[in-house]
DNA sequence: CATACGATAGGACATATGTCCTATCGTCGC
DNA sequence: GCGACGATAGGACATATGTCCTATCGTATG
């Protein structure tokens, strides 16, 4: 089995993609700081995120940027774009050494009447994306810098307290704050012994302290697992008959 | 041929669905200030939107509300969560009178296998949300009010000048700021005769000198027409061999 | 080990913006 | 026509935040 067959079975991707389009997916390495897909490229591919970390951005007129997402696999790239647009809108960018399995648009796009299942995946993914950017969204236009930190690490950090975003100037672009407001925050936090670690790095020591801060801003847009899995199931126990 | 008849026909659904998903769209109409979906109700249905004006917002705990979208038909409302949730994320309300085409989730779901063409559509209407979203995010996080304004009258004048919020509360709660501080900028702009019209109304009177202050904010996020109608035309030739 | 560079940190000051209040206007219903 | 109510408008004040600067630290390279 070699590396492409590796991801496959790890996320069973025979379930929703046709056997055809499994047979055209191309395994790519990208290294730490590597452009995985440009804006403003043409969308000439789909590409499925199998390991790794990476960031979604864009960056504006008054040269600021928005940092979109942080992302962990398994994910698609480039899925917004490829019914909606000629041109990527993001880029995307590997925070570490990372891997894609990637499809050419034209292959999926003549392959759609056979694979519904992928299509459905891309729907949920596609919405949950626009659920969880809005809830970001409202909390990041609505409430201080306080609070959106709070919400942040609750979100994101693990049962050890390590958070994804492991750049302070990356965390300001996605909350959408100044570096030096989001200092003058965490600064505060590692006061109140909420956040620990040495200088740059951010450990959530005192969640319990968080709790109150980011109220239930995110856990309210937690999504449920897809549909379509369990959905579709039904469908492949007819299928046998 | 009856009203939903006369939609199917205007918004050529017939290309999209399949005749047996056709069969099962039920027209509803709403009254102004109805509402169509509400945040937190169980997802039993997609609503095609084909008549009226309306809006989607949410309720965060601080009391504030954060506008999502205005949309105009043909639009879809429910697909975001279809896929991914169990739960709908936003409230969507009838500005005006207004009409969906409505289809329960289980027999869309049902009948995936044979509507790759509507998951398609879905995927690109999610798809350009998403980005069109992320977009007016990234503005109104990062650009004072004043060029969220002009961006977003650019955006949304016809050609007569007349946009499509008439009420100042919801701008205010779509670009992201106070009732107070949006009367300001257009206290300002009608003062620099941007903006013209009677009390609360707003017109805009001089577009050149809306440019500048927008610069290429939303103009930069143009989506072209949608890729399914063009490529899934292919698919149809093939099919009548 | 020394140097360079990028990331982090904090001071000083300015300002865009929000909150809270009072006043006015326009529409609707009686 | 009158009164009620919701939308609009603006004053006063406070503050969260951003800009710009200087200083320090940590890491990589020669």
């Amino acid at each position: 089995m070699d590396a492409s067959g590796r991801y496959i079975a790890r996320y069973e991707l025979s379930r929703i993609f046709s056997p055809e389009l499994l047979a055209a997916l191309r395994l790519r390495r990208y290294d730490p700081g590597a452009i995985i897909i440009r804006s403003g490229d043409p969308v000439d591919e789909v590409l499925f995120f199998v390991d790794g970390r990476a960031k979604a951005y864009s960056t504006l007129d008054n040269g600021q940027r928005v940092l979109a997402s942080f992302y962990l696999p398994f994910d698609a790239f480039g899925e917004a774009e490829l019914f909606s647009s000629e041109r990527y809108a993001l880029t995307i960018e590997a925070i570490t050494e990372s891997t894609c399995l990637c499809l050419s648009a034209a292959a999926l796009l003549g392959a759609a009447p056979s694979n519904h299942r992928l299509l459905a995946y891309l729907c949920g993914r596609l919405g949950a994306k626009l659920n969880d950017r809005f809830t970001a969204e409202s909390i990041n236009l609505r409430y201080p810098v306080e609070r959106r930190l709070a919400s942040y690490l609750l979100a994101s950090s693990d049962d050890g307290g390590i958070i994804a975003a492991d750049d302070l100037g990356d965390l300001a672009d996605y909350i959408g704050c100044s570096y030096r407001q989001l200092s003058r925050v965490v600064r505060d936090f590692r006061a109140r012994g909420i956040l620990s670690g040495r200088r740059g790095g951010l450990t959530v020591a005192d969640r319990s302290a968080l709790e109150p801060l980011a109220g239930d801003l995110y856990t309210r847009s937690a999504s449920v697992p897809p549909r379509v899995g369990r959905r579709l199931g039904v469908l492949e126990r007819d299928d046998e008959r």
